[in-house]
DNA sequence: GTATTAATGTAACTTAAGTTACCAATAGCA
DNA sequence: TGCTATTGGTAACTTAAGTTACATTAATAC
């Protein structure tokens, strides 16, 4: 099994556990940009990220998006599993942030490792935690802060997920990522960065103060 | 047991789990406006509501509240689920919306009938994928809604929980609820009433096509 | 190098929402 | 009945954000 699977994974589950998830899980690759899970699919595996970051993010009925959050390695999308065990359709579109590297396990498999093994158990709703947090915290943003603030922490969440404080990225990305529009964006970038908060060059923004 | 609670989750539970639950459920009842959970504090019980509607809400560090959603007979606060499990605070705050009836699991017991019935399992899990789409439609509701459709939403959503479609509500409350100002409130009541979508007197709101 | 495209800067304006201030209507109570 | 507190109405203004339009700059293709 792969080494970054054990470093991130390793400790959380028992042997067989881990046995289980060589034998049944299903290794891949994503490049940057790839789109992993659309929404209203039907899901079929439930991922975990051993390398990489996942950008998630939801639509609205006139495609307008809003990215929620990101996910790192050693984390799974919370979101999938009920979907798998239900059989319902994803609420959500997940992306690549980075190139990733994952192991999806059937659906089957989830449900069944659940009853099986505690670790796995507490894996799963520990995961419906972490997630549930990072929804509220979503509301939170849009719900209280400004759009600079906002603007802000989202390079922050995208630097991190990077790791590293500079980042690839146009305005114009910005802008569709945070549901508002490309002026608005170079607007509160260029107060951002006459605040010392970032620095600015095509393309590219450099985060000070992570 | 209660009558209500044989109605509302009978059909989900086998037997002998509703055995159990009688055995470590305690019933508790909640006057309207009373608080159940507030953020920060430890959780010893996961409630089930078999009567009544809850309204849960998030606050930010200025005290500003946001309502997210309502839940009902029938429905569980999945928050409070792995704050059992994992010994963590509340991150909402539960306020009772309406006159309601509730039994109080045990912590402890979720975790051991998560194993022990797979019943039990799939409501739980089942819980959490409600409860996460209850709080991207919140997400949906204020990135990609105006204010007055806000509004209506909220007065709808309220009108469902407390199966009436005449509320008793002041604008004030509204604001407070919603994140906003009375004035704010008071102006867009008004568009929707000339709108025909709702008929306003004091203290109280009709909602027409709910 | 020059043309073309993508990215960014910026002014000027519109709109939705928040704020302040004050008044009027109503309910509840002494 | 009249006083008081709560509730709601509304005008006038401010502010944050969205929009339109166009100029400038940098990257890339040719």
């Amino acid at each position: 099994m792969n080494i970054d699977f054990n470093h991130n994974f390793g400790h959380l589950f028992e042997d067989e556990l881990l046995k289980e998830i060589q034998k049944y899980g299903v290794y891949r690759e994503a490049e940057e940009g790839e789109e992993l899970i659309d929404i209203g699919t039907y899901i079929e595996y439930m991922p975990l990220i051993i390398h990489g970051a996942i950008k998630i993010l939801r639509e609205d009925e006139q495609g307008d998006e809003l990215v929620l959050y990101f996910i790192e390695q050693g984390d799974t999308c919370a979101m999938t599993i009920t979907c798998c065990l239900g059989k319902k359709k994803s609420e959500i579109r997940a992306i690549a942030e980075t190139k990733a590297q994952l192991i999806m396990i059937p659906i089957e498999k989830v449900g069944e490792w659940m009853q099986k093994y505690h670790s796995w158990q507490s894996f799963v709703l520990q995961s419906y935690h972490e997630r549930m947090k990072e929804l509220l915290e979503a509301i939170d943003t849009i719900a209280f802060l400004n759009m600079d603030e906002r603007i802000l922490k989202y390079l922050k969440d995208k630097a991190v997920a990077n790791r590293n404080e500079t980042i690839q990225v146009t305005h114009n990305e910005i802008a569709q990522d945070m549901h508002t529009s490309r002026v608005v964006v170079s607007r509160l970038l260029k107060a951002l960065s006459l605040k010392g908060e970032i620095s600015l060059l095509r393309n590219q923004i450099t985060v000070h103060k992570l």
